[in-house]
DNA sequence: CAGTATCCTCGAGGATACTG
DNA sequence: CAGTATCCTCGAGGATACTG
């Protein structure tokens, strides 16, 4: 709270969200995360007690409320949190403007990007009943996980959930990185033969429909055009 | 570098942005401080080794330059750090509508407010020549601190630059923060008599004219007025 | 003026095991 | 499932003294 001690707007903002972490914990519920375990999964590298510490902090200042909803507890933003969400995009544009380059192989995690993609599937786009997609990840941190879409639900799993898998992606990781993120197209990894998929052609045809666009991929593009005319 | 370990634009974003003392010392570059030491004196609170190791931190990000002018070393936003701006100041608006209150005893620094203030002169309401002035601040955490302007250049001083004072600005510090920052307008609190100004009265009648605004005093003036709507 | 080198402290946060 | 309690480590950063 007085790290700073300046009486200045952005001394108080940075008081807020300059903490290591916070602003991936907001983008967990920008984009649907609102149970403990859920936020939890999207940044696997925090350690519990650091996500429910920073929670806490969050909900003391305000930008988030804890609450129960029914048995589970919700984390939701406030008024104050949605008001921040342009903030926080504006972040990323920025970094995709200035600090976002191919993956590094730290950064790739398979298991991570499946259970991302779970927010957005497009399940007008998806057979009816259970579909089951297993992604393998081969190259540097090779790597399993599977996206199982049901009706008007989906789920990202790291560990077999015993289903008939309908459809095998199957790539570099850093290729399924790269088109998880918008940063190519999935034609281009797939004519490099990349990325491949194996099942029925009914299903082969219709996955580059199944997922909505990453959030980042319409500034990356707009990025990427104007890196090409300069 | 290697922190979040997540490939996601927010999550780079917040690896440039989200150390301590950063935003600060990106915003005194972006209100005109481009020296070692003039940073420094807008962040008091930093100590001069940490100052030095996130100046390099920023270089080596792109986000700062740091040049030789003549004699001296200079740093200044890159291309990368003028496109922060807008998120920077992103920050400190959204601290205004939701994180931004009357100033705590921890936070009032007379002699900060003056240095802050020194960049704010119009230089053609002044008088010509050297005007001095010296602001007295009562209350909690009391001092004194001297603004000098002369012709187009003006600073700030925290021991007394020996001059003959022109004008005293004499107040409450809480008051006299609340003008500086422009949660107050400056009429109100001269009647309210929380601040007084002792000298000429052609100096006293002057005195209003000679600052810009806080940058934040238009964000600052719409909330108060969205809070009375409400 | 504009830093850097060295030493030392303390607190943020990881690991582990536990709970309603 | 959704955390919390406890213990321990290590590294960020403060204090101090120094330099071209």
């Amino acid at each position: 709270m007085a790290t700073y001690a300046e009486y200045c707007p952005i001394a108080a903002g940075a008081e807020c969200l300059a903490d290591r972490w916070t602003l991936l914990i907001l983008r967990e519920m920008m984009v649907g995360a609102h149970r403990f375990n859920d936020i939890h999964r999207g940044i696997p590298r925090i350690s519990r007690t650091l996500l429910s510490q920073r929670l806490r902090t969050l909900v003391n200042r305000g930008i988030v409320e804890r609450a129960s909803m029914g048995a589970h507890q919700e984390y939701h933003l406030t008024a104050a949190g949605r008001d921040l969400e342009d903030v926080i995009w504006g972040v990323g544009n920025w970094a995709v403007r200035w600090a976002f380059f191919d993956p590094e192989e730290h950064e790739l995690d398979i298991v991570w990007v499946v259970w991302q993609l779970h927010r957005r599937v497009n399940f007008d786009q998806m057979p009816a009943g259970r579909t089951t997609v297993e992604f393998r990840a081969t190259g540097a941190r090779p790597g399993r996980a599977w996206l199982v879409s049901d009706r008007n639900a989906a789920t990202g799993c790291e560990m077999d959930p015993g289903y008939e898998v309908d459809l095998v992606v199957c790539g570099d990781n850093h290729a399924l990185h790269r088109w998880y993120s918008g940063v190519s197209p999935w034609r281009r990894e797939v004519s490099d033969n990349q990325i491949s998929l194996q099942g029925p052609s009914r299903l082969v045809r219709a996955f580059p429909t199944w997922f909505a666009p990453n959030p980042f991929a319409g500034e990356i593009t707009r990025h990427q055009a104007a890196q090409r005319r300069a």
